[in-house]
DNA sequence: TCTATTGCGGATAAAAAATATCTGTAATAT
DNA sequence: ATATTACAGATATTTTTTATCCGCAATAGA
């Protein structure tokens, strides 16, 4: 029931690029080094960001990573899912089906287990809780209530980088 | 992102037990063989239930498994962090704190990472979802729901069971 | 056009976790 | 006493996660 620590990166830098001033892009290394996280690593996680439509990616020379859309159309759900993958956490495996007292006919079993029934319902209000958190409301937050000092040493640190180019 | 399957296991046999009449229990072998799954490690998994308190231990011949509370009492979450254990699913690894563009002094954290505060929201109506289904509902609606014929034959296989004792 | 930079896809490797089993010991009903 | 059952700990196997590497494609700038 662990989420891969992937996912904690994957939004950090998904949050960090939509703060990013509009037409800029960031690389691979740079989120890595920002972030403090294997490079080679964290490149696998944004590719997949980038296959499912959440990143955009800008090949050659200057090139790197940017978001593929307003951060309001972009929800943690959507990252945690991409990097996660869509299925649910519980598989059912109709245990109900086996056994000694199971019936012979798999048609008997119309209605789904209510035990699965009850695990994805309770995945789903943690889906849709996670669905309503936008890159856009983290982002007015981080502008609101993150110390000025480190967003100051944040902003001058990626001007630096993109400077050296 | 996974839920072990010894998790659905688990409620599987607590829902069962649940069912059974008043003061009656149930061996390892028997819930292991009426489930189909494999004996020595659902021995395991019934052990940490009955570790937590969720399920009580008889010892000796014609010992087994029962619920060590009353339905009403256990929640499907209730089941799910004892075999889980209550780790959060998400484990904030501080990476606002890492690399180039980190404060120095640690105290200029005081406010939890907005990222893992949103994620932690989410787990938490997770957690609230599950806690209310209590093994006293699942109870209800499987007396309500599943085939009739299903419950006699599988009321008849655990009658058969204890009488072989 | 050439070169340096960057992302991409596939293969591979190492580490950690999940899954599964076994063995000897303690408890207890008969 | 004996047979049955749970328990704790050690161990083995398999799968997943984490991480790295390499050759190829794309592209900005000289």
């Amino acid at each position: 029931m662990k989420i891969s620590s992937t996912v904690e990166w994957a939004i950090h830098c998904c949050s960090l690029l939509s703060g990013l001033p509009a037409g800029s892009s960031m690389t691979a290394k740079d989120l890595a080094e920002f972030h403090g996280v294997p490079h080679p690593y964290l490149a696998k996680a944004l590719q997949t960001l980038s296959n499912d439509g959440i990143l955009r990616t800008v090949s050659g020379p200057k090139g790197g990573y940017k978001l593929a859309q307003h951060p309001s159309k972009v929800s943690l759900l959507d990252i945690v899912l991409s990097i996660e993958g869509d299925e649910s956490c519980f598989e059912c495996d109709e245990i109900r089906q086996k056994g000694p007292s199971a019936l012979e006919r798999s048609s008997s079993y119309k209605r789904p287990c209510l035990i699965a029934s009850a695990m994805w319902k309770a995945e789903k209000v943690w889906r849709d809780e996670l669905d309503k958190v936008k890159l856009s409301h983290l982002l007015e937050k981080v502008e609101a209530e993150v110390d000025p000092k480190q967003l100051k040493k944040a902003a001058d640190w990626i001007a630096q980088k993109s400077q050296k180019k």
